[in-house]
DNA sequence: CAACAAAATATTGTTGACAATATACTAAAA
DNA sequence: TTTTAGTATATTGTCAACAATATTTTGTTG
């Protein structure tokens, strides 16, 4: 917490802005979102249980902050909720987490359909620039830097369909989707070649201002990664690991 | 764990309901139900505060709980909290109850498209006996029992969609729609015979399995409520007014 | 009387303590 | 050895007190 180095005479700006960190978000908000970046980074895995006391201590707060922050992540189905037995990360099974493919489907189709009647040029160029390096990424099979691209493809098309109740429960559907740890594995290179050609369709539709257009592509090209990650799951152990190996080099 | 009552000698079915209710409810839990009862219902009026402590003191409970339940109706949209200063019932703008209104043709297009595909032949009884019904009410022009219709034909759709994560999301949208009061204007006489022949229309295209068409005119079912929300808010004080009379009565 | 300053009050934020429940452990009996 | 009953421990649920911050009231000054 405190920033303040005494050997630094002049304690500004740093300072400051940690005053004003504290004057905007409570300690719950503060727990909250730690939490939820442990979780979504995995480095809480799912089914882990959270000790009330134990996260309390090792955030410096006491319990109150804590179940506070607890409410939240299970409102926002991060977590599950056991009356006195705890609370745990939420494990997203497989038919739950194709039936959240299907919703989330339908978010994107309308963040398409919206994005191709308002999006910026500033915008666009910068999709246009993200297909380019993903084609790069798909022929040279490299996963490691294809995913990052992903997201932030369609990060530009959530934020250029400027509806914020939109983009909310978009990013919350995202969230619990990445809950399914085993989406990892159908990250595999096989799925790279087929989902650049999606993106680049869809943002041709985009540029063309077909808001029907290329709201049924993002939804089809959602359903298309929900069935790759079908297959993947299907394929067996032995190519699971495999697949899995290729994406964690 | 100890059902063995010494005094009584039957512990009746009214004392084990109370029982099995404290068991699987937290009283943050029921705190959170009360108030999504009072803010849904209206008896909580949009922007009002809620203060910690005379709400603890109304439910019996300390104002740990509350605290609990305020960050859950935070996380849903419900509230909204300003730091040191309190919660309020949130106030949904024109323009957010209008992007809402688009996340909420989206999921109900979805939701057409798989009820469709889905629905049991029973629940496609009861959307044709709802209909039925509309037409009884539009004719009369009974806002009062139209009402309630149109809800129930939305839920039995949403039920026959089959999809949990879809129905919990929609649920949600819904309650923030309803927390723009105004809608309530909207929810004049006029609209009633446009929408209710739009739903007849929904029916047909989900007893034809036509899951395109449902999803399209859902989609557009919702756009279009939307739009004589926009017009009746565009009517004037005046005529708003009058609508607003002809619900209330 | 208006405007500002300061005290008094009310409300939220946080904490630690206690009660209720679940889990882990130990020992006795089959 | 396995099972089970009982006990001890750990964890969650709830509460009440304290601290920090906002709001209201009061009083003073121009």
């Amino acid at each position: 917490m405190s920033r303040t180095k005494p050997v630094q005479p002049a304690p500004t700006t740093a300072h400051d802005t940690a005053i004003d960190v504290l004057r905007e978000h409570s300690l719950t908000t503060l727990v909250q979102r730690e939490l939820e970046r442990q979780i979504i980074s995995g480095q809480l895995e799912a089914g882990a249980k959270l000790n009330e006391a134990e996260i309390a201590g090792e955030l410096r707060v006491s319990r109150g902050p804590v179940r506070e922050a607890f409410r939240a992540l299970d409102q926002s189905g991060l977590v599950r909720t056991e009356k006195n037995r705890g609370v745990f990360v939420r494990q997203v099974s497989l038919e739950e987490a194709y039936e959240i493919y299907e919703v989330r489907a339908a978010l994107d189709g309308l963040i398409g359909r919206l994005a191709a009647e308002r999006i910026l040029p500033a915008q666009l160029q910068r999709l246009r620039e993200i297909v380019k390096r993903m084609h790069a990424a798909s022929r040279a099979l490299d996963a490691q830097a294809y995913f990052p691209l992903n997201i932030e493809f369609h990060a530009i098309l959530g934020e250029a369909a400027g509806n914020r109740a939109l983009l909310q429960n978009y990013q919350r559907i995202v969230n619990e989707l990445n809950l399914y740890r085993r989406e990892v594995i159908a990250r595999s290179t096989e799925s790279i070649p087929a989902s650049t050609k999606d993106h680049e369709s869809i943002v041709n539709a985009v540029a063309k201002g077909d808001g029907a257009l290329a709201g049924r592509l993002l939804f089809e090209h959602v359903l298309n990664g929900r069935e790759r990650l079908h297959r993947v799951l299907q394929s067996g152990p032995a190519q699971r690991a495999k697949a899995a190996q290729k994406v964690a080099t």
